[in-house]
DNA sequence: GACGAGACCTCGACAATCTAGGCATGATCC
DNA sequence: GGATCATGCCTAGATTGTCGAGGTCTCGTC
């Protein structure tokens, strides 16, 4: 059987690190956010908008990103994103803490590794 | 200022997957199977009875895992549960998901590693 | 006989994601 | 010129899973 998981439960709270983290790369706007990483993951990670949107207000609303207006290459208005220095602090943070967490349970799932 | 995040969101959706893995080692109660994750990750990573619980239904109530009362080492009556075959299956596409998944976050988040 | 720890259970709040829509514009192709 | 697609933004509602805070019962110990 082995039941598919309607959604990906697996993004639950990396979204936000993920954003920050590729904008640490370099302003853009949130619809090229979300493209660089499904590129960058060879379209492992796919975020919909349904998502994308409803993080970047609340990633804006903590102060740590900052948005503005502007042109896409295309010629399409599109809202830029880039890191504040809070931003680049708690992004640290947050990356941290997926070291810490995901180790811990990847050596639970992956065991038997000789010490 | 690195506000910290209320609770733990890195857990969505791996606590299944932490618990059929624990059961695979061999037949456990509930509270035990929360203090050996404990245990086994000194403490990272900590099951509250909140999540537990309502974990340990789901995973039988889709058939992964099967209960059955009897007394722990301490005397007390307490649920043992244990894997199913069908279990077994779902631990292994569960992992297949952690390691396809963690590993695309932990490319992106950490960057420059050499080919 | 009080008290803490073991072991179970449940309710309500909450946070984050997803589904599924909608809008507008520019490019491309028939 | 019209259809269609990709780009780019936005939102409402449902869903899911975790968490906090409560509660019960029993055993062992002091």
């Amino acid at each position: 059987m082995m039941k598919k998981k309607p959604t990906n439960p697996l993004l639950h709270g990396t979204l936000d690190a993920l954003i920050l983290n590729t904008l640490s790369r370099g302003g853009r706007h949130g619809y090229g956010v979300a493209r660089w990483i499904e590129g960058a993951t060879d379209g492992v990670l796919q975020i919909g908008e349904g998502s994308l949107y409803p993080a970047l207000y609340r990633l804006e609303r903590r102060g740590w990103i900052k948005a503005e207006w502007g042109l896409s290459e295309r010629g399409r208005k599109a809202k830029f994103y880039h890191l504040t220095e809070r931003g680049r602090e708690q992004l640290g943070y947050e990356t941290d803490q997926w070291e810490k967490f995901s180790g811990a349970i990847s050596r639970v799932l992956r065991p038997s590794v000789a010490p």
